[in-house]
DNA sequence: CTGTTAGCGCTTTCAG
DNA sequence: CTGAAAGCGCTAACAG
């Protein structure tokens, strides 16, 4: 391996020297730094970045950690597209990007006790957001800097993070179909212990409001997220007596499993059943019929994320965000007029 | 932060000895070593890995490359899911896991050279195997540790890989379809420039020849990846005179934009047109018909990787691998009698 | 079984 | 504008 040292001997001058090349020290004249880079390109140079952490006490690196995995839901290509988001980010900023997943939560516990502790990151970005989550007050009681992608479940004006209007999204979407003249709407979420599964809920539930239609518990199901393709979901809503004719569904990958299963019982969409979502992720154009869908702009979310703590990182008395990204309604080919 | 030699002045013994325990030693008692722990866990002691890693002259992390960016390609659900098996195996091993993205090929190739070069990492994952490619070039130049997931291009048998018999694959997929009567078979794949889609391609002619069954040339069709969602490769099959009666689609997600634009020109799946597979991710299940496809394993894949890479950062010496994941037939809806 | 010492590669005062 | 020296936290001979 090629040290600084090595450097500074070929070109005739003191590692500190080389050391302030690297660091581009305006005190250092252009002349020795031009033979100093030339030295360095020879030999092929490049710091070491462990050697360089020691002395800095922080690493250029963030953690990103997914959401347990027992699950299916991870194949949700909404990960690869936050991942893209982050990645651009940390990428520009010359981070690195440490990720990490986990079986189950005791797991994802310990593993982010090893990044923070054995000072691998200098921040974390937490992809999920649950009740009563280890991790996440972990994290606040080290004062450790963070991130949450959705809305954190407490002490929410004390952790930055950076959400969609979930709430307001849900309100319009579902205002979509009321406009269309549906007045029996039906939601069908992941676990109501998501966050963004509520707040999309009680948008829906305003709206409903608002426009004077009155709620049906019947109409509010709740499917384990990706379990089963929505087949549990479908056939309650095949048990009821009058079915709704709009359906608001709060994960493109449930609709694609919905969609399937009503056609299974030979109902139409959107002749029959009008039905709306949120994601826009790429598989929503090309399901059948195109997804009329809320975008929440992912890449987004990953980026902006990426660069609130980034920013915390290099400072540490950053004030807490709340950042949201505005989404926008991609109106394709499931609903009808009713 | 609490470092070595704070737990080594608490309990009474000198930096080496706390080292040492940290290492278990066994040429330390078992006295001491509980004196040791007992502060250790007082003071909330964690080695910090970058004071490790500089003496060590070696890291505990892998690098994991994903392919460029530009397209949605990345959506594909097959990146959560190798990045679970890798993370499983990774997290097993105390091993810790940098993801790379990037946008554009000469991004990609300068971060792994600032992974390599850095040492920031041991070993590397290249979860895509491409013509030509630098980054694959350097590494072998650099003799530094890495895995293809996938068939190389050049050098099969210096570069360790892991990989599905595609061709195999490809090959008894296709003969499925020969078997319930079809003759009139189709490829649809994405870009030829990767081998997974060359080996799928190239078991499917294999299974034609076999059958005695000439090639047609209009039969084959090559569609970017998840570009414009199977669109132009339906429109082409559609101009065409005859229609095939069985379609081998080399990716899921390729097979659900098809399903999308059959359905659209009124053809139906498996009755007019018969579709086979490969990857059995999730959403195949729930596609309409639900799929039958080639299970890869993709979880297998990436767990494979990780551990033949591990073993490879853990020993130089280590023999040049090529790991096959069995693949398994999953039988579902889309195939029907000719 | 344990302590002393040197040093990993780099940055950063402090001198000059 | 540049060099010498100290030290980041840890490990690994070498002594004892």
């Amino acid at each position: 391996m090629v040290t600084i040292k090595d450097v500074a001997k070929i070109s005739g001058v003191s590692p500190s020297t080389v050391s302030r090349v690297i660091a581009n020290n305006p005190r250092i004249s252009e002349e020795t730094k031009k033979k100093v880079r030339k030295a360095m390109k020879e030999l092929g140079y490049h710091p070491n970045v462990n050697a360089r952490n020691l002395v800095a006490k922080s690493t250029k690196a963030v953690g990103v950690i997914m959401p347990s995995s027992t699950n299916t839901a991870l194949q949700n290509p909404f990960f690869p597209e936050i991942l893209r988001g982050i990645g651009s980010v940390i990428h520009d900023a010359q981070y690195s990007m440490y990720l990490s997943t986990g079986e189950t939560e005791e797991e994802i516990f310990k593993e982010v006790q090893r990044l923070v502790y054995g000072s691998y990151v200098s921040g974390v970005i937490l992809l999920y957001s649950r009740i009563n989550d280890k991790v996440t007050d972990f994290l606040r009681e080290q004062d450790f800097p963070f991130i949450i992608v959705g809305k954190p479940y407490d002490y929410e004006t004390e952790i930055s993070h950076v959400d969609n209007d979930n709430f307001k999204a849900g309100k319009e979407i579902t205002n979509h179909l009321i406009n269309m003249g549906h007045s029996r709407i039906g939601f069908i979420g992941g676990s109501r212990d998501l966050f963004v599964t509520r707040d999309r809920e009680n948008g829906y539930l305003a709206a409903l409001d608002e426009a004077g239609i009155e709620h049906r518990e019947e109409y509010k199901i709740h499917t384990e997220f990706l379990k089963s393709g929505g087949r549990e979901a479908v056939e309650h809503l095949m048990s009821l007596d009058t079915l709704p004719t709009g359906l608001v569904v709060s994960d493109d990958l449930i609709s694609l499993g919905i969609l399937s299963m009503l056609e299974e019982y030979g109902i139409r969409v959107p002749q029959d059943i009008s039905l709306v979502s949120f994601n826009n992720v790429y598989l929503s154009e090309i399901t059948r019929p195109a997804l009329t869908t809320v975008d929440i702009q992912i890449y987004e979310l990953g980026a902006q994320s990426a660069k609130a703590l980034i920013e915390k990182t290099q400072n540490k008395n950053e004030p807490t965000k709340r950042i949201i990204i505005p989404y926008k309604i991609v109106y394709r080919d499931s609903v009808s007029k009713c």
